[in-house]
DNA sequence: TAATTTCTCCCTATTTTTAGGGATAAAATT
DNA sequence: AATTTTATCCCTAAAAATAGGGAGAAATTA
């Protein structure tokens, strides 16, 4: 069965790269290439866009990364098979991505036919996950046997839907009272939130907050 | 006349797929592929090893990254011409780079066709910067008429010796008294160094020296 | 040599963060 | 229905960071 494949990344030179390798395969063809997420949903909305089996997603994009791109194709009807290709194997993004409906995980480490065999495992509707992937991420992905959330071993995980929104805000160098502006919540509040996400991500103090913020590509 | 081309990059991928770029020229051959700056030297020591007339640089890797091993490279007698092929463009790397020896500087977001100009360039004793490459920092490169290490654009550059020294445990988290008992000065000092990195750097407090420090691989 | 920069230290004062503690209503889970 | 988690707020107190200022000795540069 041949399969049609779209590669998003905003490295040209991977791009080509990446299209030049998957061609060899007789049964893989790459139908198109784009640079980042927001090029991705105006290419779906055409028409008369040709078929496509496998997205090769990239994680690190301008305009609309990988994780931003899948939350939009979740609102979208697709019934292509997707396959993150990442520079990090950071464990919380390939949380994030499974449970977007990515069903490959592979970081640019892996080798040449790697990519192939991933392609062809989505197209047969199994996952495939590059061995650089930590396999209890996979454990917990189990649905019906998740551990509490309290218990997730990835760090940004731990945090509630509002510490993040602190967290972000402290990352922005704003002082706790600034912040209680913008979230129009008392300076207590946001102190209080602060004082546990030390907690919950094990660092030192505030400075520890704006590097997990880099490091994750929070802002 | 063949060039004979070393490729170093710890995304195996695309070394790869670089390599089977490269090799569609018939002036251009790939001699040898790397992961990481460790295994360059390693190369490099062999007494019988290939002529290299190319090499094509990383910058981030692990072990040893791009600008370390420029560094390492600079002590020993190579003849080569450098090309560095970087994720990111940013300015200071590319100021770094080039007062370590490279010739050539990419980002992998140039097409397929920039990888073989610059190696064609830089074996005719040219440079080669890609479009992305700011003009304004060759102009800072030309011996003689360099601006003031205050006046430098870029930020880490206008740090004293000491002050990066600060930053750095800084950046791991430790208060100023903690610091001033590894440095062996008073804490008072280390404030006034705080003080003046914080306004050098344009940042608003500590949690925006974190930031810088993982942006650029302080620690 | 003269000028500049770096590193060191000090002062005052205010603001911010850190570190404990506790408490309540709403929401979500079990 | 009972329990847990989340989000909110408060208290006290100490520690740390920020924002001015100044100043001298040593090293570097012009």
């Amino acid at each position: 069965m041949q399969k049609n494949i779209l590669l998003v990344d905003d490295h040209e030179l991977f791009l080509e790269a990446l299209e030049m390798i998957i061609n060899l395969e007789d049964d893989c063809q790459v139908i198109g290439k784009l640079n980042n997420g927001k090029e991705l949903l105006t290419f779906l909305q055409n028409e008369d866009k040709p078929d496509v089996d496998v997205l090769v997603l990239d994680i690190n994009m301008p305009e609309l990364d990988g994780i931003q791109t899948l939350t939009e194709l979740q609102k979208l009807e697709n019934d292509f098979h997707i396959i993150i290709l990442s520079s990090m194997s950071d464990t919380r993004i390939v949380h994030e991505a499974m449970k977007k409906g990515a069903e490959g995980f592979l970081c640019k480490k892996c080798a040449r036919k790697e990519i192939i065999q991933a392609i062809r495992a989505v197209t047969n509707n199994e996952s495939y996950f590059g061995e650089t992937i930590n396999k209890e991420i996979l454990l917990n992905l189990k649905p019906g046997k998740r551990k509490k959330i309290h218990d997730d071993p990835f760090m940004l995980n731990q945090l509630t839907d509002r510490e993040m929104d602190v967290l972000k805000l402290i990352a922005l160098e704003y002082t706790s009272k600034e912040i209680s502006e913008q979230l129009f919540i008392a300076q207590s509040t946001v102190d209080t939130h602060r004082k546990n996400i030390i907690e919950k991500l094990k660092v030192k103090n505030s400075v520890g907050l704006g590097k997990i913020a880099v490091k994750n590509n929070l802002i």
